[in-house]
DNA sequence: ACATTCTTGTTGCATTTGCAACAAGAATAC
DNA sequence: GTATTCTTGTTGCAAATGCAACAAGAATGT
């Protein structure tokens, strides 16, 4: 899992960034974008944590996606939203940098290196996103939630090179993540625990057992 | 949703294609590639279908993704599969593009046509893959067998501007795609059509009921 | 033309899951 | 420092789902 370029570096080299581009700050709960087909604009999160939230029919709103630092995100990844009932919502205060796709035809009038430095990097920011949605698909088609758990909790181990891992986000956050419910995740945390699957170190802190 | 370069013309000027990229014919039930981490090879359907194959630990396979015209894959999109138990094999005869990563880097040495299309036509085909499994991964979130199936005709009954529209592959293949068993899906689809939400004209061919 | 494989359709039953509701502890806001 | 919100943990129950098994029709291969 290489780096093609060192984004960190890229972010702390934006002083003069080009005219293409621009960075905006936003406070806890503002919204960002909403997602509007053929906008073709694009984010990547700088700092921060963001929402992607879509608005059902009864009007209750629903967590698609959550975007962490140097995630992509944008109109552009979602063709089809017909009833243009998707936005992204800031979590947290947060930093993103935006530009339209058009960038990739139009250099800037600077000719600056920032340009450049995007459109390099920025391939191997969206191979990062296929592969996290691969991974994700693979496990929401798991048929139990028992296979949703270990699968995950397997990923989160070979990531961490050991059988004992920290959760990304919350508990809750995580049954959101698999698609389940939250209680029926707690139950059968509790019978993996019983059965000597896993161990519960700490709040969000687990080992696999090898058996 | 416009196509920024026409991949079709492009399939059929591959006369003199470059250095840097084969295309090779498979047969029915060939392999066309084994995935291995970093091996950074990407591949595009010309012509036929082919499936992204796990084999779990049981040794029973199961397809994880199909491919058809024009999809891009390769090992680049799935970063994490560490005991490389996923390969793809064509469905039937099937021509396939190939080349790899570093295509971006390093020009070919005529600096031929073919190289600069496929740089400016490959971004659009990855951001309809990145749609793709966005809208996938939307329907395998949904809780019930009932809400998947819905939102799937949808779907495609808004792709087709039509209440009416035809699945782009059998029953059977549909329960693979929204991960659901087979049997349980038959019965549902059933008391949609009791229940007045869907019409069944053909065998593949459906009309959404607007109530 | 026949055999074989694939696809659709159906059902009973056991198991899994979601939902509702509640309580206690942790973290955060003011 | 107190109130408020968020997170974890638990349970009973009804509903949804997967599984197994079978049959008939369609499509495909030779």
């Amino acid at each position: 899992m290489k780096n093609f370029f060192n984004i960190e570096d890229f972010a702390n080299n934006l002083i003069n960034y080009c005219d293409k581009v621009q960075i905006k700050e936003f406070e806890k709960n503002e919204i960002i974008t909403t997602y509007i087909v053929n906008r073709n604009m694009l984010f990547i999160v700088l700092e921060g944590s963001s929402d992607l939230i879509r608005y059902d029919f009864n009007g209750n709103q629903m967590v698609v996606e959550r975007f962490n630092k140097f995630d992509v995100f944008g109109e552009i990844f979602y063709r089809i939203n017909i009833n243009n009932e998707l936005f992204v919502k800031a979590r947290e205060k947060s930093k993103i940098l935006m530009f339209n796709y058009d960038i990739f035809e139009k250099r800037c009038k600077k000719n600056c290196n920032f340009h450049e430095q995007l459109l390099v990097g920025l391939p191997n920011l969206v191979l990062t996103k296929v592969s996290d949605l691969n991974i994700r698909i693979e496990l929401l088609s798991k048929k139990t939630i028992r296979d949703k758990i270990l699968s995950y909790f397997k990923i989160l181990s070979e990531n961490n090179f050991s059988k004992t891992f920290t959760l990304p986000f919350s508990l809750t956050d995580l049954a959101d993540y698999l698609s389940i419910d939250r209680s029926a995740m707690m139950r059968e945390i509790k019978i993996l625990k019983e059965d000597g699957f896993i161990k519960k170190l700490d709040k969000n802190r687990f080992t696999l057992l090898s058996q």
